[in-house]
DNA sequence: ACCTGAACACCGTTCAAGT
DNA sequence: ACCTGAACACCGTTCAAGT
């Protein structure tokens, strides 16, 4: 029998480069970045650890592939009303990253940390640029505009998502933070004269308000330095 | 002899919590979070792998009083002259904590990923939130101004040093932004019609220069969002 | 109180051998 | 072309035994 004949005929439970980083993203979703292991890997596929060495090169790759894919599915998400305006398209692909980070805690570590994928640096440079661009800013600033973004969102996320992490499922939030804030104004009264101050206001903030309030902060930035162009002054 | 009396005669090569620290610092420094062994570190120390867990818990543990001692002595340097701006202030406590992930690329993979060793936050949070109180932001909004900043530094930092580890110490860094640039141009122009675009301005960026940038964008939209309070209107 | 070093249960990766 | 699974060289951590 020929090789090409065959071809449509391949089991359809065959070993595949999608289905290896699909389970993967399953194994971190339950188990943390810790979890991910060849082996463990492998029993989810019903095959031995060596089988994903033909589809994968090593771990980083795999991990890479992973975080690219919880990535391209959150930026597809987007509905994205007609009538929006850049500031709030922005908002939502903020919003996008911040909730899947959220729910896939190991890609925050993934994207601010190691060096992307190749694909997934473009995509979010992308989906942020656009708006950018639609914005008014100088396309002399396009770069380090849309770079400071990106740049705001993953660090911010990528923290919110280790702190919910050390958290874990079932503890209690509020108790948490209520012994993170004693903690803080118990400090030195000369050397954390300001930490001190914070800890009531760390008590029953919110983590996702929080960061659409950074994300304000810095569109905030970005128009006070470069100013849409309007005909006149406003009104 | 009684214990007591002999307190003072320690060997001073003994081990000790610090030198451990130390050790690992040189050892992360030297060989990257990869190369953190309990028996490489042991080694270093003239010990067995043993020996270093009656000092500390595990490797978690090692990795954040590291971390610890770097942002210490990053936060240490400042000479802080007496009539600069808080602006400035915060620039100088920006630009010292990103040289110091600049020298110790791990450092910043532990600030953004994991949550820090409880001495760290504060650390971080009075270094900057006191430039917050003098630029006269509202004391409702201390804390979410704060944390703003702290987020795009430390997430801004990690990222670049990331992106340093990929080239690695030799290699010729406008011939790697080049090929990234070439990358981009040839992305497909339907989906990626922003991204292309970027490649030329991304050739010849300065990392630092960059980072400052987006500092300094924060920083305006603190001042946009609030604004200090003064007697009228300006000049 | 502090250190030693062998031992345990793992891990990423390779590779001859199969189909 | 794709998969198997034993084997190799490691790793974090423990713990009886020493001083």
């Amino acid at each position: 029998v020929p090789q090409q004949a065959r071809r449509s005929a391949r089991r359809t439970d065959a070993l595949s480069r999608e289905r290896i980083v699909d389970a993967a993203v399953a194994v971190l979703d339950a188990a943390g970045e810790g979890g991910l292991t060849f082996r463990a890997l492998s029993e989810h596929l019903a095959t031995g650890p060596g089988a994903i060495y033909w589809h994968v090169a090593n771990k980083g790759e795999l991990l890479g592939a992973a975080t690219d894919a919880v990535v391209a599915a959150a930026l597809a998400t987007e509905p994205d009303a007609p009538d929006s305006s850049p500031q709030e398209r922005i908002r939502a692909v903020a919003l996008a990253l911040f909730d899947a980070i959220d729910a896939h805690p190991w890609v925050g570590a993934q994207l601010s940390a190691s060096s992307w994928q190749v694909t997934t640096t473009p995509r979010l440079l992308e989906s942020t640029g656009r708006q950018v661009r639609a914005m008014g800013v100088p396309r002399a600033e396009w770069f380090t505009v849309t770079s400071v973004l990106v740049q705001y969102v993953l660090g911010a996320a990528a923290q919110n998502a280790a702190n919910a992490q050390v958290l874990g499922p079932d503890a209690d939030r509020d108790t948490y933070l209520d012994g993170v804030a004693r903690a803080w104004e118990g400090l030195d009264p000369e050397d954390y004269s300001f930490t001190r101050v914070l800890g009531d206001q760390m008590r029953g903030h919110d983590d996702r308000e929080q960061f659409l309030a950074g994300v304000d902060l810095v569109l905030a930035g970005i128009t006070a330095l470069h100013p849409p162009r309007t005909g006149g002054s406003a009104p």
